[in-house]
DNA sequence: CGGAGTGTTAGTCG
DNA sequence: CCGACTAACACTCC
């Protein structure tokens, strides 16, 4: 979600919607009105959110869930049509396809394409960041003065649910998702199964170190576009930190370390990747 | 064909 | 308050 915020930021920036054009009715909440012809001032993001403010005081806040894209043309989808090999339902061949749900045109004449495949995700115009998630979202994971190693001791010691579940749990650390938590915890050398408050503080502190530069890694690498390649830069190209990943989705594969095979479980009815041999 | 799995999170129930 | 489970939905893979 950062790369698509700084993505979307340095094109964005200056433009005013022109028009809103909303293919499945629960993909966006909020009105049109609200939204056509104000001028972005920049965008932002808080956790896995993206916020595009306008000059009226709205954002129009966007999650993706799992299968969302954000994709911005400004010429037609027709016109330049992307050179990277592509296929499967993620792949951006034409603009719009079957699973854009929501289309904003900007006066340069720009288009953003909402996709989303599952129909998960949304786009909500709002006034406050408090009307977008439910719950108090935590301190943002590659912000390192908030997600401070007294924050996190103090997350760790009062949970002993499985390691994993917090650190993606957005109301105690904000940012970190499935496939970045498996990363984080095979870097760590920590079982995600493991109970919360059973981790030492040496082992918190290096979880902490391994979340920080694993989601710096990934930003830099432009993100994580694995097996279905549902996540997409803006110019609908895929990221690339897949290549660098070590456990996830890698189940009956040699662990890159010690060669040992991979383990899969279910944690929280996530997909939970570990090298029984590396990770305590 | 059936069932599991899929970068998420809110809601319900005990 | 917690943990466990489920739903929202569409598609691919085995």
């Amino acid at each position: 979600m950062e790369t698509i915020k700084r993505q979307l930021d340095e094109k964005l920036k200056g433009l005013k919607i022109a028009k809103i054009k909303v293919l499945n009715k629960k993909s966006f909440i909020g009105e049109a009105k609200e939204i056509e012809g104000k001028t972005v001032c920049g965008v932002g993001r808080r956790a896995k959110i993206t916020l595009i403010e306008l000059n009226n005081g709205i954002y129009l806040a966007v999650h993706l869930k799992l299968t969302g894209q954000l994709i911005y043309r400004e010429k037609s989808g027709k016109e330049k049509t992307l050179v990277e090999e592509n296929s499967g339902p993620f792949a951006i061949k034409e603009l719009p396809n079957k699973f854009t749900r929501v289309i904003i045109t900007f006066d340069n004449n720009g288009k953003l394409y909402f996709n989303d495949l599952r129909m998960f995700g949304w786009i909500k115009a709002v006034r406050e960041i408090g009307e977008i998630a439910k719950e108090k979202l935590g301190p943002e994971a590659i912000d390192e003065t908030a997600f401070s190693l007294d924050y996190f001791h103090q997350v760790l010691a009062k949970s002993r649910k499985p390691i994993k579940l917090v650190i993606m749990d957005q109301t105690k650390i904000a940012g970190v998702g499935n496939i970045y938590a498996n990363e984080t915890l095979f870097r760590a050398a920590i079982l995600p199964s493991r109970p919360a408050n059973s981790l030492s503080n040496k082992e918190a502190e290096k979880l902490r170190g391994a979340i920080i530069a694993v989601l710096n890694e990934a930003i830099r690498q432009k993100g994580t576009s694995d097996k279905d390649e549902a996540f997409r830069q803006i110019s609908g190209k895929k990221g690339n930190f897949q290549k660098f990943l070590t456990v996830y989705g890698r189940a009956g594969q040699a662990c890159p370390n010690c060669g040992k095979i991979i383990k899969r479980i279910d944690l929280g009815g996530r997909g939970s990747f570990f090298c029984p041999a590396c990770q305590h």
